[in-house]
DNA sequence: ACTTGCTTGGTTTTT
DNA sequence: CCAAGCAAGT
């Protein structure tokens, strides 16, 4: 009886997928690589493809490790899960970094870190590293680019002492000092967690063990994303690649320059020898037309493995190329656009205008506002960067962890205590001295007379008031952060600005988010794994953003502007391997449209306040002539 | 502590 | 060119 419910469930899962689809579901004894096209329907292979486990009985839900790249890609996977089966406990789904954070938090003990250590945002990070630059009398600046050659080696899993790296160089020694010193603050940074997981694995058998026998099925979505740490993480759970499946696409890899490896997934079939590939090539999204294009534009690049996206529906309008005199009358022709579609009925909230960098939104949001049409920047400045949130962040930090210094160095003297920089010097010597945190310092400090009569009642008052936070024994986040708020006088002090009143409205809108959690725990981990910024649902407006952050995501119209050698592909990638990238970046870009690909291009462009002229980009002409209609379309209502 | 003037760089961004 | 970040001065 039971038995023929979950056969009958199965065959409903099923029925609704096409063959190829079915194959990558049901495909549960061999290494699995699905090779998904975009818009071929990944998201649902993967989550039917649970359910499949769980209600065929071929695994439970805590047997199954499902992997993602994003926290959006997480909770959208999370979403679609629910309404599929209506349940989704058990199951460990979630980020390579939220997964190891949990994996590691249980075992800290074990690679000798406490159990409630601190991670790391970039910011600290960043801090750290011009600190410990500035103490040896280096320059601050050169800090950025030291940060990304230690993030890239903990990418490719290289420790500090790994015979890869020049301990001699100056890279090398700064990421040893960096290590010890976060190590200090019991802290980990985003690569540490992958890292520490994997050294945890390597020195306990057992736990290994247990962790493979656990996890029986592994879903890995986006695994051209992948990179070298994250690689070893997989290997180790599963070395022989039984009960693996790693979804993604080749052609969509665009982050190398963070230190994903394409490698992983080109490398599939060799690493795992009894592997199969699926690939999955029909395309539900998009036109014939924008389909053709894209795959036209894709089948330049040598390093992939190779596919043809096709659809069966119709082919739709053809991809539209224009070119314009210069930037401003390019943001011109997408603004006139917007509005011509506005009135066919096509929402605001199906469009979107992809540039290639950041810098390039500001021509469009200035058309956009002239003309009165409704928009919104994806990315740029993220919420939980902005300087007020960050504050009121550092203190529940500071008052869930009290050793968390970094939390404690930015806010000690926020609003202004007194606590300058002599202050804090005495700190970090006494801190030093006894290797202890800053709180602690602060404590023991506070009870000798080395420090001036005010600045010592400061002192001792910041510390008496987060302890006095803290004895609210488990306090709902909304309250405490309010209570932060009022009795630090934080919101005096913001009133007495200019800009408070917009500070202001962001505190709101973090108090207003914070009631999604019941505790400080809670909240304080979730914080340091998602940066992401808080989704506020503008209603129907044009989104713009970078192609980068496009991926994943599908509008009626798209409009990909900027098309100029130099701008895109950028002046920086126009060697051979990054051109590749920066073509799969082209393919991305085209393949999020349903109907309506709007591709142009400036004459004239004005870079830095010098005018430049570029030529048009090297991948329009990579476009077929039996899928766009091209238009010299130069108007100037500038000159 | 806050201002001022100078230098410098100005792809992509998630975790 | 323009914004940010920093060192030095009030």
């Amino acid at each position: 009886m039971i038995a023929e419910a979950k056969v009958w469930e199965c065959d409903r899962l099923l029925s609704d997928l096409n063959p190829e689809q079915r194959e990558a579901v049901v495909s549960l004894d061999k290494p699995l690589l699905v090779l998904s096209g975009a818009g071929t329907g990944k998201t649902k292979v993967l989550t039917t493809k649970i359910a499949y486990i769980v209600n065929g009985g071929f695994g439970f839900p805590y047997q199954i490790l499902a992997v993602t790249f994003s926290n959006r890609a997480a909770g959208e996977m999370k979403t679609r899960l629910a309404e599929l089966t209506g349940n989704v406990d058990g199951i460990w789904l979630g980020t390579f970094h939220s997964i190891c954070a949990r994996l590691l938090r249980f075992h800290a003990k074990s690679v000798g870190l406490d159990q409630d250590f601190t991670i790391l945002d970039a910011d600290d990070q960043l801090k750290i590293i011009k600190q410990i630059l500035r103490e040896s009398n280096l320059d601050g600046k050169m800090a950025a680019g030291i940060l990304h050659t230690i993030s890239r080696w903990k990418d490719k899993c290289y420790r500090c002492d790994d015979k890869s790296i020049d301990g001699a160089s100056l890279d090398g020694k700064i990421y040893k000092k960096y290590q010890e010193r976060i190590r200090s603050y019991d802290s980990v940074d985003f690569g540490d967690l992958i890292m520490y997981v994997i050294q945890l694995f390597a020195e306990n058998d057992d736990l290994l063990q247990k962790h493979r026998n656990k996890f029986r099925f592994i879903l890995v979505d986006e695994y051209q994303d992948t990179n070298m740490s994250q690689y070893f993480w997989l290997r180790m759970l599963s070395p022989t690649g039984m009960g693996l499946c790693c979804v993604g696409d080749d052609d969509q890899a665009i982050y190398s320059w963070r230190g994903a490896e394409i490698g992983n997934i080109l490398r599939f079939e060799k690493d795992f020898p009894q592997s199969k590939i699926v690939r999955l090539e029909r395309n539900y999204r998009s036109d014939g037309h924008i389909l053709g294009a894209a795959a036209s534009i894709i089948a330049h690049n040598k390093r992939r493995l190779g596919k043809t996206v096709w659809t069966e529906g119709n082919m739709g309008e053809k991809v539209f190329v224009q070119c314009a005199y210069n930037g401003f009358d390019e943001s011109k022709l997408a603004a006139d656009k917007i509005q011509f579609l506005h009135q066919r009925n096509v929402k605001y909230a199906a469009m979107a205008i992809l540039v290639r960098a950041g810098f390039q939104t500001r021509e469009f949001e200035e058309r956009l506002l002239a003309y009165g049409l409704p928009y919104r920047v994806i990315g740029g400045l993220k919420f939980y960067d902005r300087r007020e949130i960050k504050d009121i962040i550092a203190y529940m930090r500071l008052v869930h962890q009290p050793n968390d210094s970094l939390s404690f160095e930015r806010i000690v003297n926020i609003p202004k205590r007194g606590i300058g920089a002599s202050v804090m010097s005495r700190l970090h010597q006494y801190a030093a001295a006894t290797g202890t945190s800053l709180y602690q310092s602060a404590k023991h400090i506070v009870a000798t007379n080395d420090l001036r009569p005010s600045a010592k009642k400061s002192l001792a008052d910041f510390v008496a008031m987060i302890d006095n936070f803290r004895e609210i024994t488990e306090p709902q986040p909304t309250k405490l952060a309010q209570r932060i708020l009022d009795e630090t006088g934080y919101i005096t002090d913001l009133k007495k600005t200019v800009e408070g009143a917009s500070r202001l409205e962001n505190l709101r809108e973090l108090l207003v988010a914070l009631e999604d959690f019941d505790t400080l725990k809670t909240f304080v981990e979730h914080i340091s794994l998602v940066t992401d910024s808080i989704r506020t649902n503008d209603g129907d407006v044009v989104s713009i953003m970078t192609l980068h952050s496009a991926k994943g995501l599908e509008f009626d119209a798209v409009f990909l502007v900027g098309w100029e050698d130099g701008i895109f592909p950028h002046n920086l990638s126009l060697q051979d391997e990054n051109l590749e990238e920066e073509r799969r970046l082209a393919y991305v870009g085209i393949t999020r449209a349903k109907k309506y690909v709007f591709i142009s291009y400036a004459m004239n462009r004005r870079v830095y306040n010098q005018w430049q002229s570029n030529l048009p980009s090297r991948f329009l002409k990579e476009l077929p002539l039996e899928h766009i209609v091209s238009q010299n379309f130069c108007i100037s209502n500038m000159i």
